[in-house]
DNA sequence: GGTTCCAGGATAGTATACAAAAAACAAGAT
DNA sequence: ATCTTGTTTTTTGTATACTATCCTGGAACC
């Protein structure tokens, strides 16, 4: 937080935003494991804020479900199972199926032209193997098509829960031919959507997020992310 | 706030979740109408508390997606309309059908014992037409339910979006005879959770799940909560 | 009359100060 | 030696102080 003393926002984000999203990052990737108690001051310091925006930011945490509050003991971070990321990934496929008749009425073909953009760009981070860069990108990908189908508390849960899995989807993507399968059904997907197919939609993509649901539950059990 | 000026947790709780139930009360009540913007030092001082536990409770109100945060203009309690009640109910609808089967598989004789226990309490609400008291013991009878599955995490999305609906689902069971109806229902799902008969239990729950939804979707064509 | 610019008030953002609870520690009694 | 109890330390909970920004309203100017 290199600013100067009183400057609420440099460049109009809040601390207590940046905060959030640090701590965010920091706990989906592991870097602070679970069970580690966050102190206040601590991390304060740590990052060169006031305990204030911090507090607001393990206050958003806490309704996230990331850490765990415990009275008058400051916060936690929460353990991660097996079982959750399989529950994260039936949640996320029971909510996703539902939106998708909703997303092929709502195509325009303006959506589409967008999807088949990014759809480009991946062709080239496939080709390159480059998987950090095809990671965000896909991920890009899906929440654009799911967006389309404008039914926003349907939505707010399903990218509240995609927030638990990216961690894990970088390791389901650095699997080689999941890989390629999973980027042709994504061109699959907007040709289906474009065809006003939903039958065809909603078979494929009932099959892809348990294709990639397989595969992130067999790259953990591999894994170092899970203790339990 | 009655309490010493110095005094956080008089019976063991902040302030700021005294201060995050009772707005969260509010806004579903609509005590708090959509629009309004809450501003921190007027709210803090009707409640007779400092900013800082008030603005916490923001944080989380922000998560929850009750209020709508603006830089620098602080939030405003967000509106509400018969799309959002009819998406909170296909959410809840698809969710609780996910939990049915880990419900009858984790059904303890106890955990039914218990269930029959509220059921006994509600007879005699239903028959005394007390709906003011059947109301959350309805709510509770779900809840319990629900939680025999285990799976937190779904859990905790359908205890989220039903706390929306707690505004509504009164609406709903003023209706004498769907109140006849819902109770009747309520005692065959236990009795079905008993003989262990899954697809007898999600038939049944689909349509006790649906009934319930087109009933406060009427009700509230009635009523004046909506404005848009 | 309308537009621009400035001043001041209102309000969010952040930092800090201080109290209270809990934990950690030390010393004495049994 | 262990339990108890008193004391210190750490850390959370809350309040307050201060700053930056936005908004409003009015004066000056065209």
């Amino acid at each position: 937080m290199v600013r100067g003393h009183f400057s609420p926002s440099f460049e109009s984000k809040p601390i207590r935003e940046i905060a959030y999203e640090t701590l965010k990052h920091a706990i989906i990737t592991g870097e602070i494991p679970a069970g580690v108690r966050i102190v206040e001051t601590e991390y304060a310091d740590l990052m060169h804020i006031s305990r204030t925006p911090l507090r607001e930011a393990l206050r958003k945490l806490e309704r996230d479900g990331l850490v765990e509050y415990v009275l008058r003991r400051g916060v936690v971070v929460r353990a991660f199972t097996l079982a959750d990321v399989e529950e994260i990934y039936t949640i996320r496929n029971a909510l996703e199926m539902l939106t998708l008749p909703a997303i092929v009425d709502n195509a325009t073909p303006e959506g589409i032209a967008s999807l088949r953009e990014k759809l480009l760009r991946m062709d080239q981070m496939v080709e390159k193997n480059d998987i950090e860069a095809l990671s965000p990108l896909a991920r890009a990908f899906h929440t654009e098509l799911t967006r389309m189908s404008k039914l926003n508390r349907i939505l707010r849960v399903i990218e509240g829960q995609d927030e638990y899995i990216t961690r894990f989807s970088a390791l389901s993507i650095a699997n080689e031919p999941r890989r390629q399968a999973a980027h042709k059904e994504h061109h699959e997907m907007v040709s289906l959507v474009e065809k006003k197919d939903v039958e065809g939609f909603e078979q494929l993509m009932r099959k892809h997020i348990e294709r990639s649901k397989e595969n992130c539950l067999a790259a953990l059990a591999h894994s170092q992310f899970m203790k339990a």
